[in-house]
DNA sequence: CGTCGACTTGAAGTCCCCTTGAGGTCCCGC
DNA sequence: GCGGGACCTCAAGGGGACTTCAAGTCGACG
């Protein structure tokens, strides 16, 4: 079975088939039509797709996904060098978000343990509200 | 200094003035008026924005977090304990984003191994692509 | 008292990511 | 050959979170 229907490809990648004619409006995916003008997709589009939302996940817009993709050569199908390529780019991000999570709970954790959420700014720390005369983001949980 | 302009808060809160009068359109902060029509805002409404920011960071949308505000007391400031109350629920909320970050970036890792991206259903131990057999979403990066 | 930046409103616009609908065609099993 | 489910296009709708605009008004400082 080389060619996937547009269901049995949005079946198979879990995602609507209304998102996948979307997708390939945008040129994210590609297909080809048979005589009757119905859209047959290869195998290696179900990769794509699995990168599409993949990415999606690492918070990439779909304009940096189209941006990435056009990157795979075109003329032959990408292998595993190319896909490897583009993912090992995600890392950092993840790793990123992670560190980013996880100050927020380190924050939150210390902001529970006197109840308000004003960090920096604590009220219990700052009664007089002290961070507003140097106006330096007194609030702002990311500074 | 009791009360804060829009402006003023906009500025300590670090976010723009329209989003806080989005956010009272929304019910989410509250303000009282001056003779001249002018918002003025209590010092309690910057934990309120800080509050809907954070919240926003752990992934609510912003009919949660007025749900989330609206078992906050009225006819009275907030204490500690009830600032407490609401944010002790997202602990587990950002536990669990970890987690999945990390597992993607785990998948990502042992896929990237491979050099694709389907997971489950790895060409390289999948060459038959059996997963499409039992119609489990084979390529799904989330089951 | 004047100036000028900060403030007001409501509607509309924007960005991102899709989903829905209408009206019609294809194709596969019975 | 036919019925019905899967597919087609294109336009419009939707939701979430804001931002921008126009046409003013307010208010603090000098």
């Amino acid at each position: 079975m080389p060619e996937l229907t547009i269901g049995h490809l949005a079946e198979r990648s879990g995602v609507a088939t209304s998102t996948i004619r979307f997708y390939e409006s945008r040129g994210l995916v590609h297909s080809r039509r048979t005589t009757g003008n119905q859209r047959r997709y290869e195998q290696s589009e179900l990769r794509r797709v699995a990168f599409i939302r993949a990415a999606q996940r690492v918070g990439l817009t779909l304009d940096e996904v189209a941006e990435a993709l056009a990157t795979l050569p075109d003329g032959r199908t990408p292998t595993k060098a190319d896909w490897h390529r583009l993912s090992r780019a995600w890392r950092p991000r993840l790793d990123e978000q992670i560190r980013r999570i996880e100050l927020l709970r380190e924050r939150l954790d210390g902001c529970i343990g006197c109840g308000c959420l004003s960090l920096r700014s604590c009220a219990l720390y700052n009664p007089g509200d002290e961070a507003a005369e140097h106006g330096t983001g007194a609030v702002r949980l990311e500074p």
